[in-house]
DNA sequence: ATAATATACTACTCTATTGTAGCATTTATT
DNA sequence: AATAAATGCTACAATAGAGTAGTATATTAT
């Protein structure tokens, strides 16, 4: 139950800049708050530019910002977006022909599991987490 | 969320193997049974035999059995074995602070995806599953 | 125009997981 | 004792994810 690390600097990212949604976030900015490498981070931003979350302003004054609005992306739309959401839609014990009607042994079991995090995932936009809980960024 | 194929493989061979737990297994019909390549099913049977989860029997007529009660042997417990359980209660942006009194933005979010995970994968053991259900093996 | 500052792109390296090959060891059968 | 049939071990190969380096391109300020 882990994304992969990709995963997770694109969540710290766009979770960081949806605190200010309006802002122009520079590589650099964004490299020295969120301790993630600078060319990755180069490189998944233009991923997630192209991928129509964000703008990506080139040149003198340049940087990002959000495209859509934070209220219109979910979370499983950037996992999807950087790594694929499949991996999670399937089945626990790696059987590709898994399924309610023909189910594994963990079926019933894993899918618990599942649906809970496909859940919580497609239900939760940018906009719905509660910054002032946190006591980070 | 989901887990490395080597936990994938050894809750394939385990669950499998509790459906008729007092036999004895060979590699062989292991093998044949789920789809695993010849080698890394025996090296891997030979690490669940390391951690006390089953008996290895070498020699001709030889194979694997239980060690343990299938009622004591917890999903959780087969995870943590073989790729560690460590990953799995972790933030789920990668933050190595992040607890509950110290929550990043996300916390609230994944604590629940989390919780029912190490719920269900603590509470299961390979006597509960209901073996009747799945149409597979 | 030129310099400065920003992102974009391509190719390479590093690492851990996964998978394979070959030989060694063990034990029952004959 | 020899053979056959099983597991054990070590080293290597293949793959994918993660990270790095260097260069190219774009834009603004001067």
């Amino acid at each position: 139950m882990k994304l992969t690390n990709t995963s997770e600097y694109a969540l710290r990212i766009l979770t960081y800049m949806a605190k200010d949604p309006a802002q122009l976030y520079s590589a650099k900015s964004l490299v020295e708050k969120l301790n993630i490498s600078d060319k990755y981070l180069r490189r998944l931003m233009t991923t997630l530019s192209k991928q129509g979350f964000i703008y990506s302003i080139q040149g003198r004054e340049g940087g990002y910002s959000f495209r859509k609005e934070p209220s219109e992306i979910r979370l499983a739309d950037v996992v999807d977006a950087v790594e694929g959401m499949d991996t999670y839609a399937g089945c626990v014990l790696g059987f590709e022909e898994c399924s309610c009607e023909n189910p594994c042994v963990m079926h019933a079991t894993w899918i618990k599991v599942r649906e809970e995090f496909l859940s919580v995932f497609t239900n939760t936009t940018l906009a719905d987490i509660d910054f002032e809980q946190a006591k980070r960024y």
